[in-house]
RNA sequence: CGAGUUGACCGGGCGGCCGCGACAUAGCAGGUGACUGUGUAUGUCGAGGAAAGUCCGGGCUCCAUACGGCAGGGUGGUGGGUAACGCCCACCCGGGGAAACCCGCGGGACAGUGCCACAGAGAACAGACCGCUGCCGGUGUUUACACCGGUGGUAAGGGUGAAACGGUGGUGUAAGAGACCACCAGCGCGUUGGGUGACCUUCGCGGCUUGGUAAACCCCACCUGGAGCAAGGUCAAGAGGUGCCGUCUUCGGAUUGCACUGCGCAGACGUUCGAGGACUGCCCGUCCGAGUCUGCGGGUAGACCGCAUGAGGCCAUCGGCAACGGUGGUCCUAGAGGGAUGGUCGCCGCCGAUCUUCGGAUCGGCACAGAACCCGGCUUAUAGGUCGGCUCGCCUG
């Protein structure tokens, strides 16, 4: 009934034993840190906007590395300290999932808006890959498929 | 049982699956090795009672060892607890309540200064509007009495106010008044007894009486150095600058290495005739001292330690009214770094609505809120729930 987990996990370190640094891509390094690159993507990038969220984009600039860059944007209007904390790690894991799809050196924002505070991660996590697919970034598939 | 009052506690539970962070072991990769790294596996752990506000108090770190005076700031019944506090406990005093209990920003208003709206005649060495009353004059033909005017007296009565300069009764008087007397209240002085103390209490004497506001200035007593984990420490890297050695050279320079420094430019002041800095401000005093300050432009901010064993939790026992303390046993329980704790499914719990064959079913909801060096408090937010103490009332025995 379920995917045998051994087998997946075998084929991945199969796959990482041939591309040794391509790991380092992932998880810390691809969060968007710098207040430059920020207004760099949201004011020069390109834009697709959802009820609930708003996604920036911008192909990878001069200074890039090889790592995409995600960065999220979730002000004081989406609520209170608790529902920012729950928004961004909602939107964090759905991003984890998408960063494998995306092109070398780009750069992500994903803007929420205050209707993103009282959505499911299933909704949001629709919006930010028909936003992305509407950019033309990725093919637009869904973890769960 | 009901009404009230008060204290303590919980703050959804159990189990899958996909992810995230930390640690341990194993694996893999690198290394002679110590060890280092990790898209790996397994296991364990992973937000709160307020994590919040950042309002107090400490630990810790650096500044000089934190010392004197003034200023500034804080606290304010008494005794105790504590590392300390503005916190806690017990008691005292005042106020509220039938009671349990609750509330108090609870030193000083004869050291001084200021302020007290509106109303009212008068509001701080009070005040004569109405009223009461003596004397003089006039009118009602006279006495008596009444009225009018003038000139005095009077704070007992009316009215205003949050507050009107003790209260009640008498003596006294033209009318009155602590003017005088008795009792009461309050104040001051002495005194008896109790208490560590705040204070309570007994008796006597005195002058007859003195407003509120100190969260206005102020006075008194006591406390108080500053900055904060982005503290602070170690290591790595480091554009550039200066000096030296070597090499090349078109003699302008370029470049390798080593050492020192730790960005560049401009201006001001200064090196024993002492700039500037440290002790928050000023004074005194002491110390450091060759750079410091200002403006403009730029660069960097990586890793590790600090960092979670602590004034720690729980249990028992002893001392204490209690806060709390002593002794013994036992437990180890988050550690991120633009910052891990998210999602989803099942069952149960609670609440609401609808349907009901009264068995239940369906749908929706479950507060306030997210650690960041660590503790002790306070304050504020909080759906719902559990357990106890005490007071009053009713019923039963």
């Amino acid at each position: 009934m379920r995917a045998d987990p051994f087998f997946l996990h075998g084929a991945v370190r199969a796959v990482q034993s041939f591309q040794p640094d391509a790991h380092v891509l992932l998880r810390r390094a691809t969060r968007m840190r710098r207040s430059r690159d920020f207004r760099e993507t949201v004011s020069t990038g390109n834009r697709a906007g959802r009820p609930r969220l708003v996604v920036h984009v911008l192909e990878g600039g001069e200074s890039s590395d090889l790592s995409p860059n995600v960065g999220f944007i979730v002000s004081s209007a989406v609520g209170g300290s608790v529902v920012r904390h729950r928004v961004t790690r909602q939107l964090r894991h759905i991003m984890w999932q998408q960063v494998e799809s995306l092109p070398e050196g780009m750069r992500v924002v994903v803007r929420a808006l205050p209707a993103a505070a009282t959505a499911t991660s299933v909704e949001l996590e629709t919006d930010v890959v028909k936003a992305l697919k509407r950019l033309g970034v990725t093919q637009g598939v869904t973890a769960n498929g």
